[in-house]
RNA sequence: GGCCCGUUCGUCUAUCGGUUAGGACAAAUGGUUUUCAUCCAUUAAAGAGGGGUUCGACUCCCCUACGGGCUACCA
């Protein structure tokens, strides 16, 4: 094969919301892609008319979007020189190629019906024998290699419903070579007549993905190990339509297992494992049924791209955070692993985390202002960087900013019971009456100035400091942990941290 | 059932015939933070089983077991 510019595409069905498999096999066609300065392609396969679900092309492109894994070709993303990149809008194409494979010797018309299909299955089931339609039983089915020519003629002129099927040979080696698994052998004699364009006028995935790959001139098909044992049709495909020079180097993706290890994640796994399966929130149009996603779970797109790029694929060094730019030099399918992998909830909040970490303030305050919105609660700009700054290393999701800081901008009605409990008692609210004195005459309200005030009134008190700090704490936020106290009163202000104090001496006892 | 792919700590994985089998997450313990989180230190934790090949196998081959995928006019 001469060097060619490589081509990758990832080519989802619209039929429901994107998975987080999916995104990462979208993912390691793009890091591929970036890899070797190529193109990376979205097609969307929407051959099967019966299960198209609306809003689930546009939920592909927006997921694409916001992970930051876009394509430079396809629906959604500006078409490029291989328009159109919809297969319902390639349909025109394809009959060409099956009349060739026909012509060829290589395919043939099928007329039977589906009661005579299940009718055969269900004979064959019976006498245990295996029930496909293959080299042996097409023989006694109704198709254009068992029927006289004029009949076959007859029936399409008629209009009669029909389907092609692939011809494939009784018993043959098919042998090809993926990047990730290695050599594949498979027989065709372990293999069926797969049907390749349908009576309703489409092909099928297999015929169109072929002629898709072809025409777009792909050179790498990188996609779900749910495609192995179709691999060896596509091989044939190749072959019988005279592409085999062109045909794009296969890699197999190990998949990406649930986590309780029974089976491969899927769309239908919704919110029922406890972490998202897809990338945005989902309704579903039929059931109406609302599924999280990662998004709106508060996890950071980089995150997610880095902990994706993780499960399935490693550098083989110990550096665990890669920003994209990063995985693109590294990755390579060598290191892709051949086994499924669970997905891990624990790793993937780690991975937040860090990630929320490296957040400027700033855009962490505008996350903050959004959730405050919800409270019809405003802001200064500058107030809520601080709080961020203060909180941002105690949270592993975006959408936890307001949990863990809303005390700074709602003065606490309730306090902690387990440490008032255990702290309050008769001179408490001697301590904090003279530290409310105290703080009234602080001039300048920053953290050393508060703690000498609170130093001073424990002292008066003689109150030690463990048996106080907390307590302390609860009054100003109501809650028992928290950024260190007096930077946090600091922030609340002298005016605030005086009414907090005030008001907790009302409503403690 | 048939075919294909796979199998290293609980999880994600490193190792490409010779290692005290390494790292990360999670866990446990201790320390720091007089709180929580962070951070630091420490501990515990693995080659599915059986045969070969070899001076030597986690690594190569075979068998078994187990796991996964596919087996539609779905992709």
């Amino acid at each position: 094969m001469t060097e060619r510019k490589v081509r990758v595409r990832f080519a989802p069905s619209p039929t429901g919301a994107l998975h987080i498999g999916g995104v990462r096999t979208a993912l390691y066609n793009y890091l591929f892609a970036k890899k070797h300065g190529g193109d990376f392609i979205l097609r969307i396969e929407d051959t099967d008319q019966g299960r198209f679900v609306p809003g689930a092309e546009e939920y592909i492109i927006e997921s694409l979007k916001w992970v930051g894994i876009e394509p430079n070709e396809g629906i959604g993303f500006g078409e490029g020189p291989f328009a159109p990149y919809r297969q319902s809008d390639r349909k025109p194409m394809y009959k060409k190629y099956v009349d060739q494979l026909i012509n060829d010797g290589y395919a043939y018309y099928a007329f039977d019906t589906a009661e005579e299909l299940d009718a055969m299955r269900d004979r064959l089931k019976a006498s245990n024998v295996d029930s496909k339609y293959d080299a042996i039983t097409r023989t006694t089915m109704i198709n254009s290699l068992t029927l006289p020519e004029d009949e076959t003629k007859r029936r399409l002129e008629n209009g009669d419903a029909y389907v092609v099927r692939i011809k494939l040979p009784r018993k043959e080696e098919v042998k090809f070579h993926d990047e990730i698994r290695g050599w594949v052998t498979v027989n065709t004699s372990t293999m069926d007549d797969k049907v390749l364009f349908k009576s309703d006028g489409m092909p099928t995935y297999h015929m169109a993905n072929i002629v898709d790959d072809y025409s777009m001139q792909i050179t790498h098909v990188i996609r779900g190990e749910e495609w192995l044992p179709s691999a060896p049709l596509h091989v044939l495909l190749y072959r019988y339509l005279g592409w085999e020079n062109v045909m794009p180097k296969f890699a197999h993706l190990p998949l990406l297992l649930k986590p309780d290890g029974n089976g491969k994640l899927s769309k239908r796994d919704g919110d029922k494992l406890g972490f998202p399966v897809f990338p945005l929130e989902w309704k579903d149009p039929n059931s109406g049924e609302i599924s999280s996603g990662y998004k709106q779970s508060g996890y950071l797109p980089e995150a997610v791209v880095n902990l994706l790029a993780f499960l399935g694929w490693n550098p083989g060094t110990h550096q665990e955070l890669f920003t994209k730019e990063e995985l693109a030099e590294a990755f390579t399918l060598e290191r892709v692993s051949k086994h499924g992998a669970k997905f891990d909830q624990n790793k993937a909040k780690w991975y937040n985390q860090q990630y929320i970490r490296k957040v400027d303030n700033s855009v962490l305050a505008l996350e903050l202002e959004k959730q405050l919105a919800n409270y019809n609660i405003k802001a200064e700009k500058q107030y809520l960087e601080q709080v961020c700054a203060l909180v941002k290393e105690k949270i592993s999701f975006i959408k936890e900013l307001w949990d863990y800081s809303n005390y700074f901008f709602v003065e606490p009605t309730v306090y902690d019971e387990t440490v008032i409990k255990k702290r309050w008692n008769e001179k408490s609210p001697l301590v904090i009456n003279d530290l409310i004195e105290l703080l009234r005459n602080v001039s300048n309200f920053d953290h050393t100035n508060i703690e000498a005030a609170y130093n001073q009134a424990l002292e008066r008190n003689e109150v030690a400091n463990k048996d106080f700090l907390q307590m302390f704490r609860v009054c100003l936020s109501g809650v028992a942990g928290g950024p260190p106290i007096f930077e946090m009163a600091a922030l609340f202000g002298k005016e605030s941290t005086i009414t907090r104090l005030e008001n907790a001496l009302n409503r403690i006892k």
